[in-house]
DNA sequence: ATTGATTATTCAAATCATTTGAGTTAATCC
DNA sequence: GGATTAACTCAAATGATTTGAATAATCAAT
C-alpha cells in the first residue's frame, strides 16, 4: 500500500504514516515496491512487509515425533523437518527442540537477530501451567511449566497451544479464513480437535482447553465423536480390516482406489461430522468452517462434499458469499505450521496488552 | 481507589493518571469517597465511579410484551417497567419503546444529558441487518435494519442482542461473574441460549446468532435440547397434567410443595442440561457456567445441586477455586437488565476501536 | 516529642507521537 | 500547455505522557 492509501485505513494523517513508515523502513521491516499509478495524481510508492523483516519458529511435539518449522514474516516455511522419537519426556524433547532450533537459524541467514518467538503445539489438557491428567500420550510432563520450559530452553518468548488452534491460525495468516474474522476449524489430528476464532482473536477457552469437541459423547451410542470421526479411529477400522492407513499417503491411495474398507469408516464419519458441524454452528455462528488437518485433500474433499449439513441452522443462510464447509490447509505439517502463525499473529495484531 | 493505585495498575505515571482524573472529575464520571490510609505513608483520597455519572437504557422485545430498565453507572437498576402486548409489529414496539424511554428520563433528573446508549435484546435468529427466518415469534420483522429503526427512535447509539448474550453480560457487571473473563451462561428464555464471554468480550458469532444451544439435536431421539430444557418445555409438560406454569412465582410454588408433575420434568432436564454442560465445557473450557434466566431461584439452585457433571471432561479440575456449576441472576427482568448492561460494558471496557 | 522512613500527591519542564498548514512533485485531463 | 488531482515532504504546533524536584501526611523508632 501506498502512504495515503494506509493513512485513510487507520484514520491518521499522511505525516504520521510517512513517520512510522521511516521507523519501520530504518528497522528493515519494510520494503518498497515500486510506484502505482491509479488515474490522475502523483502515483503512491508501494510498501510491503518485508519477508526477511521477521521469523516465526513452530514446533510441534508428539509422543512419537518432534516437527519443527521456521516461518518468514510473509508466512511462507523457510525450513521444514520431523524427527522421529522414541521417548518423549521432557528433556529428550527439550534437547530435540534446541537442536532442530539451531538447524533452523542455519538455513536462514540473519534469522537468528529477527526472531519473533517460539510457537509450540501439544496434546492437552492444560491445566493452570502444564500439562494435566491422562490422555496427552505424553508422559512426565505433570508438573512442568511448559511455558517456561521452552522459553528458557530457546531464550524465547513461545506460545503453547493445541494443534486445532494452531491450524487455526495458520489458515488465516495465508489460508482459506483469511479476512475472515469469525470463524471455526476442524482440526483432524489424532482426535478431532477446534479451533475458534471470534472477531480476530482465538478463543483458547480459560486453561487453553477449549475446542475438544471429539470428547463429546453421543448420546444414545455410548461413543464420543472422535471414536468415529479421526486419524485414529480410521487407523482403528483398517487394522481390523488387515490394511494400514497410518500415514496420509496410505489414506489418499486407499481413497484414490475406492477401498471399501475405508468406504465402511467414511460413511458414520461423515454422520458424525454432520453432527459436529450443527453443534459448532448452533454454539458458535461462524462465518465458515474450515476442515484440515492431517488427512489428504481428498478425503477432507469427500467430507466438504457428502457431509449432510443440517437445514434448520442458523449458518444455513440463503445468499451467503461464504461455504459452509470448506477444506483449509492439509497434511503432516498442518499443526506445526501453525505452531509458528501463532507468533506471527501476536506479532501482526492489534491488541491490548495486559500489563503486569 | 487512590491514583498512585491506579498508576501501578495501568502502568502510567502518577502524574497522568492526576490528570485524567482532573478530567473526569470535571465531566462529573467520578466522585471521592475519602482518604484510606494502609499503614505508613500519605493517606490516598480515594475515587469512585460516580453512579449518577452515566446511564443505560435496556429493553427487551417479546411477542406478547416489552420491557424496559434503566441502570445507573454502577450498574443498579433505578426504574424497570413491563408493558403486555396486543401486537409486536415494528411501529406498536417503536412507540412503545419511546414511551418507556420518557418515562425512564422522568424517573431520574439529569439522566436524559447522560445517556450512554441502549441495549435491545430481541430474539433471533439475526441475519446480517435484522432478524431473519422464523421460530423468533415476531411477525413483520423480515427486512428491517433494527439497529438503524432503534437508533433513529431513541437518538441514541444502540446495541442488539439475543437475551442470553445480555444476560451474561450483566452477571459481569454485578454478579456471580464478576472478575471473570471467560466463562459460559445458560439462559432460560422462551427456549435455551447461551452467552460465551471470552477473554472479556462477548463471543456473538458472525450474525449474533451464537449460543443457540437449545437448537441442538440430541442424536438418538429425534428432540433437541430445549424441547427437554425451557421455559416452554416445562410449561406444555405442565399443561398436558393441567397444571399451569406460565409464570416463574407459579413454577416457585409448584417447586415448594414438591410438586410431582414438576418433578417428572426435572429428571428428564437435569439429563438435558448435563449434556448442555459436556458440550460447553468440551468446546469452550470456561471458567465457570453460570446458570440464569426466567426461572425461579429454586430450581435453578435444584440444576445447581443436582445437574450429574460429567468427569470426563476437561473442566473437571481438582482444587478450582470455582464451581463448574452455579446459579446466577434470575427473574424476569434477568435479559432486560443486561440489555442495558451491554451498553455499560461498551463504555467501560477497553477495546480497540474499528475505525469505518 | 523528635527524627527518619514511607507513601501520595503536586508543580514545572521535557519528551514524543501526532496533527495542521503550506509548499512540492508527478501524474491525468482537456 | 495549463488546469486538476493526488501523494508526499517540511516545519511548526498540539497534547498526552513522562521525568524530576518539591511538598504533604502518616507510621515507627528513638
Amino acid at each position: 500500500m501506498g502512504r495515503a492509501e494506509i493513512a485513510r485505513v487507520l484514520s491518521l494523517s499522511t505525516q504520521a504514516v510517512s513517520n512510522i513508515i521511516a521507523e519501520l523502513s530504518e528497522d528493515g521491516l519494510l520494503i518498497e515496491r515500486g510506484h502505482l499509478t491509479i488515474g490522475r495524481g502523483m502515483p503512491a510508492k508501494q510498501y510491503a512487509l518485508n519477508p526477511k523483516g521477521g521469523y516465526a519458529f513452530g514446533i510441534e511435539v508428539r509422543p512419537d515425533a518432534v516437527l519443527a518449522a521456521l516461518l518468514n514474516m510473509e508466512g511462507r516455511a523457510v525450513m521444514t523437518k520431523r524427527v522421529a522419537l522414541k521417548k518423549a519426556d521432557p528433556d529428550t524433547i527439550v534437547n530435540e527442540i534446541k537442536s532442530l532450533y539451531h538447524e533452523a537459524l542455519r538455513c536462514e541467514a540473519g534469522a537468528h537477530a529477527r526472531m519473533l518467538g517460539a510457537g509450540i503445539v501439544m496434546p492437552g489438557p492444560f491445566g493452570a501451567t502444564g500439562i494435566v491428567g491422562h490422555g496427552s500420550g505424553l508422559e512426565g510432563w505433570g508438573d512442568i511449566d511448559t511455558n517456561t520450559l521452552f522459553s528458557d530452553a530457546l531464550g524465547l518468548p513461545v506460545e503453547v497451544s493445541n494443534d486445532a488452534n494452531a491450524a487455526a491460525m495458520a489458515e488465516r495468516l495465508s489460508g482459506a479464513a483469511q479476512g475472515l474474522s469469525t470463524y471455526a476449524y476442524l482440526y483432524f489430528g489424532a482426535g478431532l480437535g477446534l479451533g475458534l476464532v471470534s472477531g480476530g482473536n482465538l478463543a483458547r477457552g480459560a486453561f487453553g482447553n477449549a475446542g475438544e469437541i471429539g470428547h463429546i459423547p453421543v448420546p444414545g451410542c455410548r461413543d464420543n465423536l472422535e471414536s468415529a470421526l479421526s486419524r485414529l479411529s480410521v487407523q482403528e477400522h483398517l487394522t481390523r480390516a488387515g490394511k494400514r492407513g497410518d500415514d496420509i499417503e496410505a489414506l489418499a491411495a486407499l481413497f484414490e482406489n475406492e477401498d471399501k474398507d475405508l468406504k465402511s469408516w467414511l460413511v458414520p464419519a461423515t454422520e458424525a461430522l454432520a453432527y459436529a458441524v450443527t453443534i459448532v454452528e448452533n454454539v458458535f455462528d461462524p462465518q465458515t468452517i474450515i476442515l484440515g488437518g492431517a488427512m489428504p485433500d481428498s478425503i477432507l474433499d469427500h467430507f466438504v462434499a457428502n457431509t449432510p449439513l443440517p437445514s434448520q441452522s442458523v449458518s444455513n443462510r440463503p445468499n451467503s458469499a461464504l461455504p459452509r464447509l470448506q477444506r483449509g490447509a492439509s497434511g503432516r505439517m498442518t499443526a506445526t505450521l501453525g505452531a509458528a502463525a501463532l507468533v506471527l499473529h501476536r506479532t501482526l495484531s492489534p491488541h491490548i496488552a495486559h500489563a503486569h
